[in-house]
RNA sequence: GGCGCCAUAGCCAAGCGGUAAGGCAGAGGUCUGCAAAACCUUUAUUCCCCAGUUCGAUUCUGGGUGGCGCCUCCA
């Protein structure tokens, strides 16, 4: 039996689909207006592990997703600009080609950390007409309201709006930070737009025409619309960053609820951030590591998920240098190992089964990856037989998505290829210590071992011969 | 100011009432001419501090201390 944290009751749940066995599962997406930094790509490798592991438990998953390309700012006066007009100018481009930009980008990060594309992905830009229906529909039944142009979402009207934090509204700093001051349009401190026509963006590009003028959506309604146009009326889990929790996934409710008369999603799944040791990663201030950066530096982007599964997704996470350094080599050793494993034999079902029970015991417990990798590591330690190990890691492979049996294949191709083929002078000099090493001149052996290591190739014996690697 | 989360070895990290998993790094060993790799062994009398509850607390309660997040948009 699988137990999630939902965040909204704050306690881990039984979790049940509401459906039989189809479980509607809806994602935050990225605001395209920039490459995804390595923080976000952390929720979307905990996410991916959630609907891999559903789907492993053999439900059937519809995961969808947003893509925001539009109308980011949306709830309070804010000096600041609009992400994807200042992205485009930043860039020269339109908005369309910034976002279109950006979505492969991201596509392409998700490919290399092995996140499944959700079934569904759908840009804010492509739902604005259900957008303006649920809005109207709102503004119907008397909980939204329009005032100095724009329409907003009138937060008294609902008997409870605090559901994940206990906030009192008059505890609430309006404009704590620099910067940012208050819209006067707003009827309580907690209301928010949904659809602007007059913002603080004069040179927003993409407007549609709506029953209120030339405008475009708030942020939060962009989520509400898709979900509920591709999943219905009930959603089985919502995901996102803890820091969607408040006000977005707040408003999300809010707006949901009220237009469907209803409760509307079951559980909540909030990841945690990845943190600098000067704080949470952001794109604005600190520290902004992408995945193409981690690729320059050397390191494979599955060491960068062996490192997020390495936590929970429910703790924040240090990123250092030294940490990713540490989950790097332990993955390569993890590989190393896989690849000395024979696939000789038929696996032993009962044993099989009993690493499979340890497995999902792990990632049952509000997916405890950590735990699921511990059990890994015993796997390979017990004393089942290699098929049997090559089977288990196969099998939990198909969740934790860390390509460990083609890694390892390739690992074990690339050690013997190396003996007949490779750089020719280096080749050379490997023949070269063969001589001296054959002719016991071990000090001229190993001055030519010295001479490659200090250009940074390492010389290993193996029974087959001598194989190299280049160090990063 | 309000609302939360977290504190476990050099580093990362699980456990959350019954006497400290796992990984990385380190140390010793086997193997090898020596290395490397691999394999084996080993590394916290103790879980931030102080009270309390309990036969028993790293795990529960209260109070400190420290770090972080949210209350603008952010994964």
């Amino acid at each position: 039996m699988l137990y999630l944290y939902n965040s909204l009751t704050r306690k881990k749940e039984p979790f049940t689909p509401a459906n039989g066995n189809h479980v509607g599962m809806y994602t935050c997406g990225p605001t395209v207006y920039h490459y995804a930094h390595i923080g976000n790509l952390r929720s979307y490798i905990m996410e991916d592990v959630l609907d891999r592991y559903l789907r492993y438990l053999g439900y059937d998953v519809k995961r969808v997703m947003n893509i925001t390309d539009v109308g980011h700012l949306s709830s309070d006066a804010d000096t600041g600009e609009d992400k994807m007009v200042s992205g485009a100018r930043r860039e020269r481009k339109t908005v369309l080609e910034i976002a279109d930009f950006y979505t492969k980008a991201f596509r392409a990060d998700c490919d290399a950390l092995n996140i499944r594309w959700p079934d569904v992905v759908e840009p804010a830009t492509a739902c604005i007409d259900d957008c303006i229906k649920i809005i109207s529909r709102l503004i119907e039944t008397g909980y939204a309201y329009e005032a100095g142009g724009n329409i907003y979402f009138d937060t008294s009207k609902l008997s409870e709006y605090y559901v994940f934090s206990r906030h009192n509204a008059e505890d609430l700093d309006v404009g704590v930070r620099e910067g940012v001051g208050e819209d006067k349009n707003k009827r309580n401190k907690t209301d928010f737009v949904l659809w602007f026509t007059k913002s603080k963006f004069e040179d927003q590009e993409l407007k549609w025409p709506s029953p209120w003028g030339m405008g475009y959506p708030g942020w939060h309604i962009e989520c509400s619309t898709i979900c509920m146009k591709h999943l219905g009326e009930t959603v089985d889990i919502h995901c996102g960053g803890i820091d969607n929790a408040f006000p977005h996934h707040t408003n999300e409710i809010a707006q949901s609820e009220a237009y469907l008369g209803h409760p509307w999603c079951r559980h909540w799944f909030h990841i945690m951030h990845l943190n600098t040791p000067g704080g949470k990663m952001s794109k604005s201030t600190g520290e902004f590591l992408t995945l193409s950066l981690l690729k320059e530096k050397g390191y494979s982007p599955l060491a960068y998920r062996f490192f997020c599964l390495q936590s929970h997704y429910r703790k924040s996470l240090a990123f250092s240098w030294e940490t990713l350094n540490n989950a790097a080599s332990a993955y390569e050793k993890l590989i190393a190992r896989i690849s000395q494993l024979k696939p000789v034999g038929n696996p032993d079902p009962d044993a099989l089964d009993a690493h499979k029970a340890s497995f999902r015991e792990a990632l049952d417990n509000d997916l405890n990856t950590s735990l699921a990798i511990t059990v890994l590591y015993d796997t390979l330690k017990s004393d089942s037989s290699d098929a049997t190990k090559l089977a288990a890691i196969a099998d939990f492979d198909s969740v934790l998505a860390l390509d460990l049996i083609e890694a390892a294949k390739k690992y074990a191709e690339r050690a013997t290829e190396n003996t007949t083929e490779g750089d020719p002078e280096i080749m050379a000099a490997i023949a070269a210590r063969a001589e001296a090493k054959k002719a016991k001149n071990y000090a001229e052996a190993d001055r030519i071992r010295a001479e490659l290591a200090a250009r940074g190739i390492i010389l290993i014996d193996i029974p087959e011969g001598t194989i190299y690697r280049i160090e990063k």
